[in-house]
DNA sequence: TTGTAAGCGTTATCAT
DNA sequence: ATGATAACGCTTACAA
């Protein structure tokens, strides 16, 4: 193994030179620091992580936390966790994969042995219990997703509330007046799943300050549900025009059944998804759209922790932060105006 | 921060022993050993892990490598990264993820600096420079899919071979005579994707010993370019009664498609996707599918890298282990036998 | 069975 | 701008 004081020693400097032009943290004259890096080249040297981590008292690792549970749409956790990654390795830092099995324990584990200088955690709970113990320890936390209290750390996610309006503001805006909002499966409802309710919360508002009648209905994603969803929200409104769709599984099903009962969309119906673009297109008719940027999540989320260590390095308090990303609607070919709605007294 | 003196302080034992009752790497009277115990509980204590990782020459970290681009299939991409992660947990082990953004130094990089003690590697390709680089290296490594080489490393992956050869055989157990493979995008067979390859290869050669005619087409996933596929497939084999498909996004249009053209699953056509189960029931009819334990890829995968660092570590040359995971089929009712063959002269 | 002490390879402090 | 040197907290011979 080459080791700093072989490099040293091949570039006639001490080990400590070595060190200041590996890291930045001194001022070193251009004729040594380019003797030590060609020698570190050389040499092939790769610094020991673990000799790194005890003398710098910090790892250069960030542990991310995915859930197990996998109600949340799987490609996005997916995506999520590549941007982090990859942006990590921009700053200089590795990602460690942690499932929350170990509950509360492993974030504990990981922050409390030092293997990580920080956290970022997806899919939060209202009343999350690792977060009281990474706030305990002092761990600089970040989350994806809304907590209750975000007291001592940041946070980013999708504005959900705003996709939620943006929805009804397209409908709306095609003259829609009885649209139907097909949901998650209703656990998720019922354990309060922030960007569900929030969504839900921003479409109601936007909805009702548009003045258009709409039926919430939860619905699991399989065929089965999809259409027993919509037998429901059409027989109760037999004059809806417009759904808005945020289970992603329940796309294909719905179109089919659209199809099937007759109704062809765009041109007696709309279909507004609640879904990553790409499986926008894979749809036909591909697919209007309100999105988040995916990647984005992902980017800045490490941008806050990289702030948050870089603030406690010096000593500083740092920021709480606290990002809402913008969604964007995509009109493609599954919306379309309601050209003649039935007169009605206003 | 606790350090190990403090409970050897608190337990009225040397910093040895209490290292030795947390490694197990020495007999210790239960009595002591309980008492150790009890302080470390007590304190809370968590050895630190970079001082871990320099004394005891290696830092019970796993590299994941996954690949960035994602014409694989990425809910199983993610079944995988959650499996390595917590069977690796049961063993000890923590895992790095990294992209192969940085290409072969990324791999470099993370076991040369100790960071990791072994890489596995997924997403295999036909002469991957990564491999080379980590055998080069003598960095313990286990591959999810197969190498042209395997020399020094272990591999597991599906058995797409006999995933073909049951779809082949499940289909003419059911007296089709013609049928339609409906495969990834071309892309994928041009990169010479093994996952792609051994499953046509394992039907072709099933299909000849059970003489039936077959027609092989890529296929991109879209609707599009589905109903393109089919139209071709059904234009130059008018009789296909069979469908075999690979690319789990074809599946819906597949069905929409078949429907539209009047020919109802599983009465005119079967169905046999070669997808998790998972998705099986999402669609109408349920679809048979030929599947493979994903969850088990991540398992044997994490059992072979341990096994090899056990070994390592006891100076005894590692076993290239070689897994091949059989797949499952799972009639549901998107196949049905072929009632009626037309006569014809054998 | 338990204790002593020598590393492990860096970073950081303090000189120069 | 560069160099000595003392931590950093644990593992592991070796000793007792």
């Amino acid at each position: 193994m080459v080791t700093i004081a072989d490099v040293a020693k091949h570039a006639g400097v001490s080990s400590s030179t070595v060190s200041y032009v590996l890291n930045g943290s001194h001022q070193i004259s251009e004729t040594t620091r380019g003797r030590v890096l060609r020698s570190v080249a050389e040499l092939g040297f790769h610094p020991n992580a673990g000799a790194r981590t005890l003398a710098g008292r910090r790892s250069r690792i960030i542990a991310l936390v995915m859930p197990l549970r996998t109600d949340m749409y799987v490609p996005v956790m997916m995506e999520i966790a590549i941007s982090v990654t990859t942006e990590a390795r921009r700053h200089g830092y590795d990602v460690l994969l942690v499932t929350d099995e170990e509950g509360p324990e492993g974030v504990r584990r990981v922050a409390a042995s030092g293997l990580a200088d920080g956290v970022i955690l997806m899919d939060v709970q209202l009343g999350d219990p690792r977060i009281p113990a990474l706030r305990a320890r002092g761990t600089q936390t970040v989350l994806i997703g809304l907590p209750d209290d975000p007291h001592q750390l940041s946070c980013v996610d999708h504005d959900f509330t705003a996709a939620g309006a943006l929805c009804a503001d397209h409908l709306a805006d095609l003259g829609h007046r009885d649209v139907g909002f097909i949901g998650y499966g209703s656990g998720v409802y019922e354990r309060h799943a922030g960007y569900a309710e929030r969504t839900l919360a921003g479409f109601r508002e936007r909805a009702e300050q548009r003045r258009m009648r709409f039926l919430h209905r939860p619905c699991e994603g399989t065929y089965e549900s999809t259409a027993w969803t919509l037998t429901r929200i059409l027989a109760d409104r037999p004059g809806t025009t417009g759904f808005v769709v945020q289970n992603e599984a329940a796309i294909g099903p719905l179109l089919g059944l659209l199809k099937a009962a007759g109704r062809s969309v765009p041109e007696d119906a709309s279909v507004v998804a609640l879904c990553p673009e790409q499986l926008a297109e894979q749809h036909t008719p591909a697919l209007t759209t309100v999105s988040g940027p995916g990647q984005e999540l992902g980017r800045v989320a490490v941008g806050q922790m990289i702030r948050r260590l870089t603030a406690a390095r010096r000593g500083e308090p740092p920021t709480d932060e606290r990002v809402l990303l913008k969604p964007t609607l995509t009109i493609r070919r599954s919306s379309a105006s309601q050209p003649s709605p039935p007169k009605e007294p206003s």
